[in-house]
DNA sequence: TCTGGGGTCCTAGGACCC
DNA sequence: TCTGGGGTCCTAGGACCC
């Protein structure tokens, strides 16, 4: 913990719903429920006016509209909140040097570090209240909460109770009396489940949970979480405000307006989802190993399979050949016990950086619109990487034979290799096999048939 | 008409290696 | 002779956050 309140959380006061208040005059004042209007949809930000109703977040739609019937229901309109939150984040940097974007309506500022160019804060409260003016003169009249103290948690928790339109500063002296009282389900890290655990023992506040004989807390709720929760009920919190962190996974998924039974379809679907992750990987530089598929089904258990292989790729026919496997792979008499598929989702992780290969030889027939094969970046060094494999029939989701592991396609090529993906037998997912690209064992095979899953 | 979409982190077991 | 121990990688599932 610091020796002054220095650490500011700033988040933004109902936010999706206050833009559409904003832009629509006739909105202010009413209930507005932002969320997917489809009929699954759920509540992405409700306005006041609406939680009065008890409508909240993450609620579905169709609950909503029984608590607050004459709320007015909006679709999100993203474009609008990353101009408004653009705006605040450019404010938040001119107040300090080291600002840690959360999402799109929250952040932290380190008001111990200088912004460029200008001389660091002096007096945090000060700046904390010139910043919330400055957020509502630059969005047009939006409302920021933010609290300020020694340390993120306690700046968080400060922001929470200062809501709406407020300011609270948590000096260090204070910290103990700030977070006695508060209400364990307040501390980030506490769901339901952990709520659950905690309320048996009789845990209620924040105090409870501080002075719970730390073995106690490790047996009731894992070492990891146990330590954390303890450390923000205690007020013994060092993390410091990370200006950047590395992408971990890429993924997308989609809810269907109805449950999904016919396997061929679910097959389209995967390849749409897998295209959207290939082309999001592409656009941030990013390349992944491990590619996992998410299938919830009507009864909303999940199932998900994943599969790594020994090089990243960024490619669209890579990742959705993979998926459609690894969608085979889960039990298809479950989904009709369980009554369809309710969700799919494709997703990449174990990312890697690319190094774009700027000294590539002429790659494929050259008319390929996305990245065939490039050179995945050491952790540490940029180092510069051999020209790639030219070969087209090695292109990435190419079908190939082998003469004595059988059909195969690529999962990845180049330096001379090839990474071939077996389909058979038993194994899943198939083995996986790297040759020399002149082996003369591998040849291009032709497809297989396409109802092939 | 119950329950979105994009993420992060943790756990636990098995494989494998030294 | 009843059979170590630690570390890492991989997979599946779950909790949680905005």
């Amino acid at each position: 913990m610091r020796s002054r309140a220095e650490v500011l959380h700033l988040d933004l006061d109902s936010f999706f719903a206050a833009v559409e208040q904003r832009d629509k005059p006739s909105l202010r004042g009413k209930p507005v429920v932002v969320g997917g209007i489809g009929g699954r949809g759920v509540v992405s930000t409700a306005s006041y006016e609406a939680r009065v109703f008890g409508v909240r977040s993450a609620m579905s739609v169709a609950e909503a509209r029984r608590r607050c019937p004459h709320a007015a229901y909006l679709s999100s309109r993203f474009p609008a909140y990353r101009v408004a939150s653009l705006a605040v984040m450019a404010e938040l940097h001119a107040t300090s040097g080291l600002v840690e974007q959360l999402s799109i309506d929250e952040a932290y500022a380190d008001l111990g570090a200088a912004p460029d160019g200008a001389p660091a804060v002096d007096d945090p409260a000060e700046a904390a209240k010139a910043l919330r003016h400055r957020v509502f003169d630059v969005t047009g009249g939006l409302t920021a909460s933010v609290g300020l103290a020694p340390s993120k948690s306690v700046a968080k928790l400060a922001s929470e109770v200062a809501k709406p339109d407020g300011l609270l500063v948590v000096e260090p002296a204070d910290v103990r009396a700030f977070l006695d009282p508060l209400p364990v389900s307040a501390v980030a890290g506490v769901g339901p489940a952990t709520l659950a655990r905690l309320q048996p023992a009789g845990i209620r506040t924040v105090a409870d949970l501080a002075s719970m004989d730390d073995d106690d807390a490790v047996r009731l709720l894992g070492s990891a979480h146990a330590r954390s929760l303890l450390a923000v009920a205690r007020g013994e919190d060092d993390r410091p405000v990370v200006a950047y962190r590395e992408a971990k996974s890429v993924s997308a998924e989609e809810t269907f307006e109805a449950d999904l039974r016919d396997p061929l379809r679910m097959g389209q679907e995967v390849d749409v989802l897998a295209a959207r992750v290939a082309s999001r990987l592409r656009r941030d530089n990013l390349a992944g190993r491990t590619v996992t598929v998410k299938v919830r089904f009507a009864d909303f258990s999940v199932r998900t399979r994943s599969y790594t292989a020994p090089e990243a790729t960024d490619n669209t026919t890579t990742i959705g050949r993979a998926a459609r496997r690894l969608l085979a792979e889960v039990d298809t008499l479950t989904w009709s016990e369980a009554g369809g598929v309710r969700l799919l989702g494709v997703g990449v992780s174990g990312l890697a950086d690319w190094v774009q290969p700027d000294l590539l030889a002429p790659a494929g027939d050259g008319d390929e619109p996305e990245t065939t094969d490039r050179a995945v970046a050491p952790a540490v060094a940029v180092v510069p990487q051999p020209p790639v494999d030219p070969t087209p029939q090695w292109r990435p989701g190419a079908d190939v034979q082998h003469a004595e592991h059988g059909r195969g396609w690529v999962w990845g090529s180049g330096r001379g290799r090839v990474t071939v993906r077996f389909e058979g037998p038993g194994t899943p997912p198939g083995p996986v096999r790297t040759f020399a690209s002149d082996d003369p064992d591998l040849s291009p095979a032709d497809p297989p048939d396409p109802l092939t899953p």
